[in-house]
DNA sequence: TTATAAGCGAGACGGTACGTCGCGTCTTACT
DNA sequence: AGTAAGACGCGACGTACCGTCTCGCTTATAA
């Protein structure tokens, strides 16, 4: 595979650098007005435009008022229901995924070879520039604020875990956790994701499913 | 007192080095001006108010006109030497941890007792809030700037990566990509941290060991 | 002494940008509801509330959104009977003042001592700043709207002025045009309240009443 | 000969709905930066573009906003040297003004003529939609603004009652004092276009001014 | 030994975006 | 139909920082 990279994110000396929290760990927070009075139009023009400046400017030239204007709504429409930036990125995301249906997990009876579909998808998505400014923008706004991480873990992350947790479930060995299982599969390509210290490949991929499984395999 | 930590997961046998040395000499955008008439004072003195801020109220909530403020300096003396704020913090944690000594990994000549050792150290500091916040700090101008990513991972990351490297070699199975190996061994902790889907403790850490050995240890 | 008007509270306030309005009975331009089915409660309610904040805060800081959540009334109520904060106020002063009952000029025979009366009254009204805050919130409308204007002219202004012109009529040289004159004696006045140019002291009064007088009486 | 005044004035037929203002009330109270530092050409794009914007749209549409566009400068300098809208108008106008010259006021020995004229002068300015867009802002905000009040008064007002004033002394009654002779002058003729209670004609003019000299002529 | 040019502190500048307020309209559910 | 409640699109507010740009004022060579 190739090594084109790619960087949502711009050199320092040329891009304004901003806050990277707008997300005011106020995620559950937020006043929340009444619900039924809510306009469902407004909603979704949010969404929709989060998601199509995400994806052509990346997160970091993404504003609220540019969101804002591009879903032709008052600023306010946008704070009345979220706490900020990040509190709308996250759910136009689980939205896009919501839509997409849950992460289809193969159950081929091999286990090694639905592993290695999976690790393969992932790195394949982060490899993409285009797929991972996603998961970069969450990532950052992870990082910047609990509250959000808290949110977006139980909403995001973990049921894309517990999909490989429940295959691993009486395929491994039992004195294994689990969690420390899927993590010990998920956690490297994403370190290598981040610090880029090594090429994002389907050869990786197989190589980290392969070193997974020899851990965790019955002997 | 701030000189008793150590920065395990960050530390750099290196950068003991000083002056000039911003992460700008990679860039290559600033103008260079003649370092021979540099002031140490006011180099320090925004170092110095760096990691203040820094550890007072966060990553989010550290500007470059706060940084300036405190240290009694002229913002354009930052940005004369700085391409912005993630160059000042970049260039501030390595003074931090090149002040605390490179990272001590101990040779007893037991692998796993070594890797123990790292592994409970590094999950020690992540756990702690107060410590793990310039990581944190790193981790967002790491997926913000490519740049950023560059030089970071090649002045604080590679050195303490390269450690481990060497310890494990030759003391694993032969087909077994060391860079893989690393990253089995670190992947799954900083996942854990990031995206808080499990508690960091000692248990855990020696639970990655544990798996890690289990995948890389000759059979 | 009579008052022809009772005020309270003065503070010209924050810097903020409002809207002042037209008043609708004039206009028009409100679609004129059934006014069978209007809620004496709610009307009663906005006029209240309008006074208690003008009262309170002052006319810069008195809003439509205010006066309908101290009044416990929607917004629409306000709009659909008002054109906006001008028409309300102007109404709510009607009431106020009408409750009080007409202006009483006292008739003495000798007009300089019932002059003396009513302009040093006038003068008291206009010196405490509890009580002309009323006046200065309707003067702000008359200088924004000249339907606004028109109405409170001829609702709360030219009644008074008559009752002045009545007592000049017949007691002044022919060749004055009592309108002029009535000016000349209230003129005055407004002018040192509205841009604070000298004292507003009983012997103003008097001293207002004694030139106006020098230009008015037979030779 | 030139212009004493300048200032213009809002066509009633079109007025409709505007905003009101307030003065923030701080019109002396700005953090007044280190004037040496100033920009001159940011200072006098600012003045300009107030008093364009004032000749074009009137004081209602009159925004911080866009005298910072038109005048292609960021809103905090503007902020940065006034407290708001109405410190920059008087500014504006003190400017205008200033550049006119003093208001001048012919001395023909003739009391009468040349107070006639003045008044005339007056009464035309105020008859002038055109022209008396800005008194009428002028005194909105001044009834808005205790602090505003202040200023316009000592800055544009006082100058402007001190020429009549002087120019009354040695040639009235000597029991009469001249504050309140200037008012008697003035005052008329501002409640009634404010008011709009009559017509602003010449006549009217003439006739103020005849039943002034009859109060104030020496006998 | 000056002059001279650099870095320096200070902070104003043109901008962008922030999060809030209030406008006047529109919608919903209730009376 | 009028009402209480309040969301909506909109526009302006006043603030925070951005990165750039003068200003004097040291201060360390090079003339």
């Amino acid at each position: 595979m190739n090594e084109t990279r790619r960087s949502v994110s711009l050199n320092p000396a040329t891009v304004k650098t901003r806050r990277c929290v707008s997300f005011c760990d106020t995620l559950g927070a937020v006043p929340t007005p009444d619900p039924g009075r809510r306009s469902e139009r407004a909603r979704k023009a949010i969404l929709d435009a989060t998601l199509a400046l995400l994806h052509e400017s990346g997160y970091p030239d993404l504003t609220v008022e540019k969101i804002a204007a591009r879903a032709g709504v008052g600023k306010q429409t946008i704070y009345r229901w979220w706490s900020g930036r990040g509190a709308v990125v996250l759910d136009a995301l689980v939205e896009e995924i919501g839509e997409a249906g849950p992460p289809a997990l193969p159950d081929t009876g091999d286990l090694e070879a639905d592993l290695r579909l999976v690790v393969r998808a992932i790195v394949a998505e982060l490899a993409d520039p285009r797929l991972s400014v996603t998961t970069r923008a969450l990532t950052i706004e992870t990082l910047s604020s609990e509250t959000f991480a808290t949110t977006m873990r139980d909403r995001l992350l973990r049921p894309q875990l517990d999909t490989i947790k429940d295959r691993l479930r009486g395929r491994v060995r039992e004195d294994v956790d689990l969690d420390q299982a899927v993590e010990l599969l998920i956690g490297p390509m994403y370190h290598r994701w981040m610090m880029r210290t090594g090429p994002l490949t389907e050869a990786y991929a197989d190589g980290i499913v392969d070193l997974a499984l020899a851990a965790l395999r019955p002997r």
